[in-house]
RNA sequence: GGGGAAUUAGCUCAGUUGGUUAGAGCGCUUGCUUGACAUGCAAGAGGUCACAAGUUCGAGUCUUGUAUUUCCCACCA
């Protein structure tokens, strides 16, 4: 009988993986068709790692959005990638060697950066995997790395522009410090989190033995680079004794009594020892003063240069031990009291950054800002949540320098070359053979490489085959959008848009989707030490891919983060199960002959009602699509499906199954397979797969969904007067099924049951033409039709807007039940006839608010003061 | 120290411009092996919308304050 079959159980591992491949085998990715592009890059995921759950989070919602326009027929790409991540990358490569008792330096530069590259390949094989897994509609023929050919050459020749232009210069200044990776970092890469610590009194003798100074420091370590104490100039407790000489103990240096206004007097005791080459604040002091910088530490932060030889190769701890202890042998150290501090952390390594000083290389970010603010405020780019526009404002005005030469081997060499003869310097985009002042061939380039985010920064436009001027980036830049996490802006997308402005005169998008951030069940950030990640892969494997995407765009709000165990995938899973059984319903129940053509199916109440209710839902999805509210697309899908569909228009269809007449039952299978189509074609972004799968066993379907135009909302598909008059079905319907529940009525038990109609009742031929559709909803023999307030002995009654029903069960009713049932009700109405009388009552109401929401208050009273007539009487009925 | 966000049902959260008797998923209770689905069907219980004041005819929604939680930024040694 059935024409096609599903597989019983809804088994996502059956189809996912062919069905990917067959879009990639017929290259529906790839962006076609004409018009106004719209193009999304992939914020590249780390090469070092596999994709958590934030991958799994950022690609279904851009999968979502990016299928969804393709089906709306715009020329769409997708561009695949993956970043290098200098710091990261190296380490795992280092920590690989570790294993082995070897450094980087045991293998040299070169095989170093060999050997990263072939992990790179590993990692590289299973993120592209695991994109592919998850159904993102990458387009691969256009993936691009960081560190490739074309994106090198961008990067060569963004660092020359800038130093063309004197945006980039170099100089030896207070860096933050990773001793742990050894190599300067960006003030962006310092995480500061608070350390219980101590602060040290310790007093500094002048040098003319007449007394001395007290002072505080958190790191008594740092003496050995003390080069002054500061005051404040007006603290009039050292009026007269700046300027004398102290003696710093242990190194027996003099070193002067400055002041200062930067000082502050309530601190402590109001003197601070200045140590210009490990702290920023005494770096700038020192400046101020002409101090000299001492550098006491080794790059891996031990203590080394100017220190005693019994301080070298110490640890920070081990110093500051024993400087506390010299210092008390010394009878200068006063007492340490507990002192919560901020300590900056390297966001990679974890280690304690400390402010080193070393010779760098700096972009200067403020014109670069500028025209940033300036494109947010001229509306060229809008946020979404709207709110991250303060982060990305208030960043972009209080910018710093950018310290972007690193101390690694894995990334882009900084392209500068310097001659060993006569010193020349060349910032140039390929290695030049000779000097070009003095013709030597001895030419050294700068071993240092870029940050990782000097290359991510141009990934919008170097993906697209800048500087070149390609037919790609003549036609898909600037892309459309960028989504991403919020923890990001500054990074990379305030950067990007610099960059954008900078390079290519415009911004690198328009939309800037921020992203919830997915956390455990108990709001933690997920994260390796907790264990608390779930791998995306494994939700997969468990539930699905459209069970990962669904549930990620369901759950999406504007702005609020996500928090979430493995077991919350169990909503996209039951959902798309029940896609799976709705459909195979309803292919099995296709007869032999087939469904019939369009222009042979005759559209009843019930049809319409359910056409509205889909334009309803494609609208909703189109609304939300263009605010970026996912949420809404979820939940606008879900409950349309759900609870319209299959609750009450595939039930409907069931009185037609059931009938014994094939012609009836065609018809509606016919006609339920045009829903079904176009629902699937509505739910394909967002459950690509199970869509996709059931799309193409469908009678006469097209060639595959991706390319399927997506439905249109049509004003001429609302149907408000069906969706009134189904709705008072449906209200019929709950009304005796409730009582069914109530009373506890079998489901096998007879109940007649009769509607009683208000004379005049404008939807009362809609209750008769749907006679078998109402007794089959409420599992009665039959549905008969009386007159309101006649009604037979011993029924239980139901009030309804124009109607009432009657439920007579064959034997007789619980009375005192009825009674307090009914009791209820009116209690209910009750209240309600006295709120919405109050309201009335109240002339400033009547007066002030709009004339519809005091009519609409108005019909509601009477409505309800009616029901409440009836109620009483039907009471008094039972209790007489 | 500055800024953002949150506080709505037992849990996790929606609630766009102020206007029906505030919703969903999960969990819970009751009844159902109804000819797609027990990953299901039907019905139900459960909320002083953190607190206080204010604006308004009308506030979960707007204003101010308070409390708690949380995130980001910041050189107080």
């Amino acid at each position: 009988m059935s024409q096609i079959e599903l597989p019983k159980v809804y088994n996502p591992q059956d189809f996912e993986d062919r069905l990917y491949e067959f879009w990639l085998k017929n290259d529906l990715f790839s962006p076609r068709g004409e018009g106004k592009p719209f193009v999304v890059a992939i914020p590249p995921p780390n090469v070092t790692g596999v994709l958590h759950m934030g991958h799994g989070l950022n690609n279904s919602l851009q999968d979502a959005l990016v299928r969804y326009w393709r089906m709306k027929g715009r020329p769409t790409l997708w561009v695949p990638g993956t970043d290098h991540a200098g710091i990261a990358t190296q380490q795992v490569v280092e920590r690989r060697l570790q294993k082995e008792g070897k450094t980087r330096h045991d293998l040299g530069r070169e095989k170093f950066v060999e050997l990263t590259w072939k992990v790179k390949e590993e990692h590289h094989a299973i993120i592209s995997q695991q994109l592919k897994k998850i159904g993102a509609s990458l387009d691969w023929k256009r993936e691009r790395f960081t560190m490739d050919d074309g994106l090198n050459r961008a990067v060569r020749h963004v660092f020359v522009e800038l130093y063309n232009r004197g945006l980039i210069y170099k100089g030896r200044y207070l860096v933050n410090w990773d001793p742990d990776a050894q190599t300067a970092i960006s003030d962006d890469e310092v995480e500061h989190k608070e350390v219980a610590g101590f602060l040290y009194h310790i007093k500094y003798p002048f040098a003319d033995g007449s007394g001395h100074v007290q002072l505080a420091t958190t790191r008594p370590e740092t003496l050995l680079g003390d080069v002054a104490v500061a005051v404040h100039p007006s603290d009039e407790r050292y009026t007269g004794l700046v300027g004398k000489l102290l003696t710093l103990p242990i190194a027996d240096r003099p070193i002067p009594l400055i002041a200062d206004p930067f000082v502050d007097k309530e601190f402590g005791t109001g003197a601070v020892k200045i140590t210009p080459a490990h702290d920023p604040n005494d770096f700038e002091a020192g400046r101020r003063h002409d101090l000299p910088q001492i550098n006491i530490l080794n790059p891996d932060g031990t203590l080394g240069p100017n220190v005693p030889d019994r301080y070298k190769r110490l640890t920070t701890q081990q110093a500051r031990k024993k400087i506390v202890q010299e210092l008390t042998d010394l009878g200068l150290f006063v007492e340490a009291q507990p002192h919560k501090h901020q300590v900056g952390h390297a966001q990679r390594s974890g280690a304690v950054v400390e402010p080193y000083l070393s010779e760098q290389w700096f972009v200067k970010m403020k014109p670069l800002a500028e025209k940033a603010l300036k494109a947010l405020k001229d509306d060229e780019i809008r946020f979404y949540p709207k709110r991250y526009e303060n982060t990305y404002t208030t960043w972009l005005d209080g910018i710093r320098d950018w310290c972007i030469s690193r101390q690694l081997w894995w990334g882009h060499q900084i392209p500068v070359w310097t001659c060993q003869a006569c010193g020349q310097v060349h910032v140039v985009m390929d290695a030049p053979e000779t000097c070009d002042k003095c013709g030597s061939e001895k030419l050294v380039q700068d071993p240092d490489v870029l940050d990782t985010w000097f290359s991510s920064w141009l990934w919008p436009f170097s993906t697209l085959g800048w500087p070149d001027q390609t037919p790609d980036l003549a036609k898909y830049y600037p892309t459309t959008a960028v989504v991403t996490a919020y923890d990001i802006i500054f990074f990379w997308v305030a950067r990007m848009i610099m960059a954008g402005l900078e390079f290519t005169g415009k911004a690198p998008f328009r939309d800037i989707y921020m992203t919830p951030l997915v956390r455990d069940k108990q709001g933690r950030k997920m994260s390796k030490s907790l264990g608390n990640g779930i791998d995306p892969l494994e939700v997969v494997a468990e539930y699905g891919a459209d069970a990962l995407k669904f549930t990620m765009v369901y759950l999406s709000s504007q702005g609020q983060d996500i928090n979430l165990d493995k077991d919350g995938f169990k909503l996209g899973s039951k959902f798309a199960n029940k896609i799976w059984n709705a459909s195979r319903y309803l292919l099995m129940n296709i007869p032999d002959e087939g469904v019939l053509p369009a222009g042979q199916l005759v559209k009843n109440d019930v049809d319409l009602w359910i056409e509205g209710r889909l334009n309803g839902a494609i609208r909703t999805v189109d609304e939300a699509m263009a605010a970026y509210r996912y949420n809404d697309m979820g939940h606008a899908i879900y409950d349309f499906f759900w609870n319209d569909f299959c609750d009450w228009y595939v039930e409907a269809t069931k009185l037609e199954f059931y009938a014994d007449d094939p012609v009836r039952k065609r018809q509606a299978v016919s006609k339920l397979v045009l829903v079904l189509e176009e629902s699937l074609r509505l739910m394909h972004p967002f459950l690509s797969f199970i869509t996709e799968e059931i799309y193409q066993q469908l009678p006469g379907h097209g060639f595959s969904l991706v390319t399927a135009p997506y439905p249109v909302a049509d004003p001429k598909r609302d149907n408000p007067q069906v969706e009134v008059q189904f709705g008072l079905l449906k209200e019929l319907v709950r009304g005796v099924r409730t009582l069914r529940s109530e009373f506890t009525i079998p489901p096998e038990k007879d109940i007649a049951v009769t509607v009683g109609l208000a004379p005049g009742f404008a939807d009362a031929d809609f209750l008769k033409r749907h006679r078998d559709l109402a007794a089959l909803f409420t599992g009665s023999e039959g549905l008969a039709f009386g007159v309101m307030g006649t009604k037979p002995a011993g029924v239980l009654t139901v009030v309804g807007k124009g109607y009432e029903t009657y439920v007579q069960i064959l034997d007789l009713i619980d009375v005192p039940k009825e009674k307090d049932r009914l009791k209820k009700t009116i209690d209910k109405t009750a209240g309600y006839v006295t709120s919405v009388e109050k309201k009335l009552a109240n002339q400033a109401f009547v007066a002030g608010a709009p004339a519809e929401v005091v009519e609409a208050e108005r019909s509601k009273l009477a409505e309800a003061q009616i029901n409440l007539t009836r109620l009483k009487a039907y009471l008094q009925e039972l209790e007489g």
